[in-house]
DNA sequence: ATTTGATTCCATCATTTGATGGACATCATC
DNA sequence: GATGATGTCCATCAAATGATGGAATCAAAT
C-alpha cells in the first residue's frame, strides 16, 4: 500500500512531486504562515485548483512536507551508521558532523524546516514528534550514551539535542552567520565543520569526564 | 532625545508598551506572518485602531520588538561581563551559561524572537544584524578568542556562535525537548546547565587545544 | 464652561487568502 | 468514435486581514 506521498516520490517529475518540493522550498524559507498556496502554485506554474486537486488543503500539504522530511532525516541516520559501523567513538561522531553537514548545506530547505516545525507555536504534529524522539533515542545508542533505545537518560537525550541542534543551526543559519564571518559558501562550510568537531570531540572523547 | 520605544519602557503600564508587551509574545510564539494585529489588539484588550494609533504598521511593531530585544541581550550581556570580570575564563563560561539560560528561561519569548529573527528568510532588519555582530564580536574579545573586536577571525565567531545557539535553542525548545527528556520545568533547566557545560567547558577550557 | 489635544472605539474599505464548482482538455479503453 | 476517468484551469466565494476616517470620550489648561 504505497501512500501518496511515496507514489510521488517514485515518480520525481510528476505534478505531485514537483509541487511538494516547490512547497518544501518556500515553507523552509518563510514558515507555514509566511507561505501562500498561490505562492506554492505560481512556483510551481500552475494554477489554485491544480495544488488542491492533489494535496488537499494547505494543512495537509504542509504536514506532507514534514513526513517527507522526516523520512529524508531517517534515511540519511541510517547511511550514516552504515558508515560509522564498527568504529570507534571519535571517528563515529567526526564522520557524522562530516555528513550531516554536507547534506544540510545542500539541502538547507531541510534545515529550515526542522527549526520552525521545533520551534514554532504551531506544532500540530504530534507523530513526528514521536519520530524525532526515536532519532534522538538511536543516536543516543549509537553514541554509547543509553544502553538501548527504550531507556535513554535525560541527560543523554540533552546532549544528543546539543549535537543536533548546533549542526542544524550553522546550515539554516547561513544566511545571516555566514556574512558575519565574512567568508565564502566553501569556507563557510568548512569552519562549521572545524567548529563542531573542536566544540563537541572533546566532550565526548575525553577519557576522564569531569565533575 | 528618547525614541518611543524608551518612553515605553519608562511607563511599563502605559498603553504604547503594553501593546509591545503582547506582541513581543505573540510574535515570539506564532512568528511574524503568524500573528494578525486583531490578535495583538485581542491580548491587549483593545481596538486594532488604538494599535495603530500607537505603533503604525504591523511592520513597525514588528521592528520596534526586535529593538527591544537588542536592548535586552546587549544589557545582560553587561551584566554578565560585570560579574566575570577579571574571572578564568572557565568560570567566565560557567557564569554565562548560568545566567542567559536563567534569562532566557524566564524570557522565552525573547529566545523564540531569536530564533525567528535570525533564521526566517525575511529578514528586512540590517541595522539588527549589526547589533549582533557587535555583541558575537564583545563575547569573542571576552573569551580571549580574538584580540580586540574590529579583528575577529571566522574560527572565533564561529565558536562564539556555537555556543550561542546552543543556549538559545534549549531556551526556545522548551515545549518540544522538554516532553522528550520527560522532566519537569526545574529538571529540565538543570539538564539544560548541566550539559552545555558538559559540552562547552573542554572544548575551551583544556590545556593543550588539539590539531 | 470652553477649548484643546490626546486617546479610544465603531464602522468600513480594499486586498489577500484558502477553498470550491464547473468547464474544458487529454487520453486510455471499449 | 463514444465513454469515462483523470488532470488542469477559469471564475468566483466567504472569510480574514491590514489599514483608515471619523465620531466619541476624557483630562488638562484656559
Amino acid at each position: 500500500m504505497p501512500t501518496a506521498l511515496e507514489k510521488a516520490r517514485q515518480a520525481p517529475d510528476s505534478m505531485k512531486a514537483r509541487i511538494l518540493t516547490a512547497a518544501r522550498k518556500l515553507f523552509g524559507d518563510y514558515g507555514y504562515h509566511g507561505v501562500t498556496t498561490r505562492m506554492i502554485a505560481q512556483e510551481v506554474g500552475i494554477d489554485i485548483s491544480t495544488l488542491h486537486y492533489h494535496w488537499g488543503e494547505k494543512q495537509d500539504l504542509y504536514e506532507a512536507v514534514l513526513t517527507d522530511l522526516s523520512d529524508e532525516i531517517r534515511t540519511k541516520l541510517v547511511e550514516i551508521e552504515g558508515l560509522v559501523h564498527g568504529k570507534p567513538l571519535e571517528v563515529r561522531l567526526e564522520v557524522a558532523i562530516d555528513v550531516m553537514c554536507d547534506h544540510l548545506f545542500n539541502n538547507s530547505d531541510s534545515a529550515h524546516l526542522m527549526l520552525f516545525s521545533h520551534f514554532a507555536k504551531n506544532r500540530i504534529t504530534t507523530e513526528l514528534d514521536a519520530h524525532f524522539t526515536r532519532h534522538l533515542a538511536n543516536i543516543a545508542v549509537a553514541m554509547g550514551l543509553a544502553p538501548d533505545k527504550a531507556h535513554v537518560p535525560p541527560q543523554a537525550n540533552a546532549r544528543v539535542l546539543a549535537v543536533w541542534n548546533s549542526v542544524v543551526n550553522f546550515a539554516a543559519g547561513e544566511d545571516l552567520f555566514r556574512p558575519i564571518l565574512n567568508v565564502d559558501r566553501q569556507a563557510y562550510l568548512a569552519v562549521v565543520k572545524e567548529t563542531l568537531k573542536f566544540i563537541l570531540l572533546p566532550a565526548f572523547t575525553r577519557k576522564a569526564p569531569q565533575a
